[in-house]
DNA sequence: CCAAAAGTGTTATGGATACACCCATGA
DNA sequence: TCATGGGTGTATCCATAACACTTTTGG
């Protein structure tokens, strides 16, 4: 460690990964770039860190702006540094996935060229930017089986055929149905509500909740979410 | 995003997590300052990131800087970006933890009063890094489940009983020695060599080797380390 | 009455766990 | 010969995986 005066400084940014779900298929949220370099081209919403910022405000910050959401699940993954990364400045990035409901709220800032892609129809990402996916993936696919947060991508209420999908997406398999929800079942952490869902079939299906109060219970009494 | 020229800056550093292993004990390497803020307090190692360096190389150099080790295993963990973490100027370190077999190299740079300490009698430490240890040891548990890194920690050859406490020790939990046994050979990625360690007992205990190769091999042919 | 999706339990299999005795050797 | 740690196999249990038919209702 050395004194603190005269350090070369790098630009640090943060880049979303911000993934979304319309009850039949995972997606991410991608902006087309007005300004250069590599104007045109798609790539993360991003953004430099303030002094007066810590890197989880400038995500949220940078996330905000684009969708105008507030309280969204994001977690912190890690740090790019390689020198050529960005060719204008030697920047740093650190990249955050965000997980969110997409028909709830799907007012996205104008300013910006915004879209949403199936994850397995993304276009070419500028910079390192496809690795970030890459590497979000599988932190998701990793979080999904140790964390409730498929419920972060559905609306307040959704049908076991939803939540199932939504899993089967994450993880990129079949799964079976009563196994499925057998095991969800098990964990006892939803609710079940006396609505269904009309859409979907003749029979209609049953809307259900995560019970967020009483999972939090279950967890301080050392429960830990499998899947 | 906005404009390149003009973002503020911040100092951008990285932190050591340097995990050792003596055969007996899974111990931790800090540094006892000799410099302001928190002089005389003991911290991890530490350095700036240079312009022309990526953090990988910076964690790399301040590894090499303090122990004189190369090809070390190494792995970013996450950066930390709180406010005031650091007093003096607003920094955000990247932590990297490290991987380190300890009576073979431990030929330490005198500059540093560096000390290796058993994990669980580790003095405070300044700033965020006892945060940084703590989720330092939790992704090295989790890596010790997925990825054969114990043998990161162990000399070349090593007998099954030191194997099994390292695991013990990295877990946290006792283990059966039958079935630690049986899973290891099941993985069958250790050579069995003809030399016995006769120190730690009269029969003597057959010294094993990690192999390499064989590993290797059984990656690419979509086998998954998991213990 | 038919088509389409919802809902519901049981059996089989395999991996994980628990467990105790003999062996080799130096002193 | 004895004390010390090394080495070895099997039975049980539990979690996971496989699997098919009935129900509901709008058209």
């Amino acid at each position: 460690m050395e004194d603190y005066k005269d350090q070369e400084t790098v630009l640090l940014a943060v880049d979303c990964i911000i993934f979304g779900f319309d009850k039949k298929n995972l997606k991410i949220l991608l902006i087309k770039r007005d300004f250069e370099p590599e104007k045109g081209h798609w790539s993360l919403m991003g953004g430099f860190l303030k002094r007066n910022e810590t890197l989880d405000d400038a995500a949220i910050r940078v996330l905000n702006h684009l969708t105008g959401l507030e309280n969204v699940y994001m977690e912190q993954l890690r740090a790019y540094s390689a020198l050529d990364r960005d060719p204008v400045e030697r920047t740093v990035s650190v990249s955050y996935y965000a997980l969110i409901d997409i028909p709830e709220h799907s007012a996205l800032n104008g300013r910006f060229s915004a879209k949403w892609f199936n994850i397995n129809e993304a276009p070419d990402l500028i910079f390192d930017h496809n690795v970030m996916v890459a590497n979000a993936m599988s932190r998701l696919r990793y979080r999904a089986s140790t964390k409730p947060i498929g419920f972060e991508l559905l609306p307040e209420k959704f049908t076991m055929k939803q939540l199932q999908t939504l899993y089967e997406t994450i993880l990129g398999e079949k799964l079976d149905k009563r196994n499925f929800i057998n095991k969800i079942n098990a964990l006892d952490i939803l609710l079940k509500t006396e609505e269904k869902d009309m859409k979907s079939s003749r029979k209609g299906s049953y809307f259900y909740m995560f019970d967020q109060v009483k999972y939090n219970t279950k967890v301080s009494d050392g429960f830990t979410f499998k899947l």
